[in-house]
RNA sequence: GGAGAGAUGUCAGAGUGGUCGAAUGAGCCAGCUUGGAAAGCUGGUGUACUGGCAACGGUACCGAGGGUUCGAAUCCCUCUUUCUCCGCCA
């Protein structure tokens, strides 16, 4: 959410700015200004109204003290009378103020000044392309095929007992699971991020202060009973862990990885381009949060992008980096690197990774603070990664590592694993 | 799931209708003291909105939301949550 004090005071930056994402309600930039406006006069009626109410109670107050009930008694008619008023200026600034909070709350997050234009990933601006791409004989499956081939993937059996879209791992398919995500987490804590393990289930509130609620209601999973949320990443739970929190500058930066499955809907996406792990209703993920301090956070984001590349690299795979057009960007980013690994059998990149600048955007949802050395409160940056997402680097591992016989494990999961060869 | 008791500032902990944004203690910060430190003494120490160049004001906030009242931390209702006991159970 942008601070409407920005808005008012650099409001021809921010048309423009939001024109960069291809944003093109800008009218709600003159009605949230206008409608602050009013929450201010709204405001200042009722304080004022309030503040003579205050001193009448206290007069009356002294009154009875003295025990001049009279004097007193009219007193409290006359006060009586402006109660109703200061009732209806409150619900007019109750109404002003969801008004106003719709509004702004429909403002995406503004572009960093390094965000290329455009409107379609085509216009997605690529940074770096690293690795070799692997010289696979003309008999080389896709991976549901070599799931299937070696039976580490079972995606029947999860038709069976969920639905489409929730893989079985099998036997070495489990361990690898499992061997990738130690793997991630052990990287990341080499990098300084502490763990936490998190809630898979999530209120309304935090819903609401990552973002995906109200707007992206149809994306979660949602157990009525109970009115709690599926995860679809963990950023929901590691990000709202700091909601509502005044943070030391000396804190910062704050830097917490965790691993969770993640839940999602995708409502409405079927087809072949979403075959086998290259889309599910369940995968897991180890997610890397920041929180730093607004001068610091451009040059973090570099640094987690590439933590994020060194996982690739360590995992021999190829891949690229696209810093994601004014189009293509999340609603809630400044600024969203994504990592693309190849899929060898496939012919195709897919995406493992996005790394992504908020700026104050979700601290000032979150109410997220931290206290300046001169004593002032201000919002810190938040950024955050996929560090990484596994369905899609199973899927690049298997499919760029086959052979005649099996499947090769990458040097560096064989520790996790215990195992270097799948057939 | 049943019964009972709580939820107050950074923490501990008073406060049961008016002088309470809130005693007291601890912590923290600054000053005094000291060669330096500890102890001691003095002062300061919440958040948000808002007026003002500022000094300094106004309003709201004592788990959350409603209600009673001229006036609510204090009374009433609902919800959330913590603890104790019972039941159940990985």
């Amino acid at each position: 959410m942008l601070q409407v004090n920005y808005i008012r005071e650099n409001k021809e930056q921010v048309l423009e700015r939001l024109s960069v994402k291809n944003f093109n309600q800008l009218e709600l930039v003159d009605e949230i200004i206008l409608l602050d406006d009013q929450r201010k006069s709204t405001q200042s009626q009722a304080d004022d109204l309030l503040a003579k109410g205050n001193s009448a109670a206290k007069q009356i107050g002294e009154l009875m003290r003295n025990g001049k009930k009279d004097e007193a008694e009219q007193l409290k008619s006359q006060t009586s009378q402006s109660k109703e008023d200061v009732k209806q200026l409150q619900e007019n600034l109750a109404a002003i103020e969801l008004e106003l909070y719709q509004k702004l709350v429909q403002l995406p997050n503004l572009p960093h000044a390094s965000v290329p234009l455009g409107k379609t990933p085509e216009e997605n601006e690529v940074v770096l392309q690293n690795g070799e791409k692997p010289n696979l004989p003309s008999s080389a499956l896709p991976h549901w095929e070599l799931a299937a081939k070696y039976n580490i993937i079972d995606f029947e059996l999860g038709v069976k007992i969920a639905g489409a879209g929730f893989p079985v791992y099998k036997g070495k398919g489990a361990k690898m699971q499992r061997a990738l995500i130690n793997f991630f987490l052990a990287e990341a804590e080499k990098a300084g991020y502490d763990e936490m393990m998190v809630p898979l289930l999530v209120n309304e509130a935090s819903g609401f202060g990552t973002g995906q609620l109200p707007d992206k209601e149809g994306q979660m999973y949602h157990v009525g009973i109970d009115n709690l949320y599926l995860i679809p990443t963990a950023e929901v739970p590691v990000t709202n862990l700091y909601r509502d929190v005044i943070l030391k500058e000396e804190e910062l930066p704050i830097k917490n990885c965790g691993y969770t499955p993640c839940f999602r809907r995708e409502a409405g996406s079927y087809g072949a381009h979403v075959r086998g792990l290259n889309r599910l209703h369940q995968f897991d993920k180890v997610e890397i949060v920041q929180i730093v301090h607004p001068d610091q956070s451009y040059e973090i984001l570099e640094q987690m992008s590439l933590h994020v590349q060194s996982l690739l690299q360590k995992l021999g795979l190829q891949y690229r980096v696209l810093r994601l057009c004014g189009g293509d960007m999340g609603f809630t980013s400044a600024l969203t690197y994504d990592m693309e690994v190849y899929s060898a059998a496939q012919e195709r990149w897919l995406e493992v990774s996005s790394v992504s600048n908020f700026e104050t955007f979700q601290s000032n949802r979150l109410k997220l603070r931290f206290k300046g050395k001169e004593g002032k409160t201000q919002l810190p940056h938040t950024l955050n990664g996929s560090a990484l997402a596994l369905p899609r680097i199973l899927a690049s591992i298997l499919e760029n590592n086959q052979t005649e016989n099996g499947i090769k494990v990458p040097a560096c999961l064989v520790p996790f694993t215990g195992f270097d060869f799948i057939d």
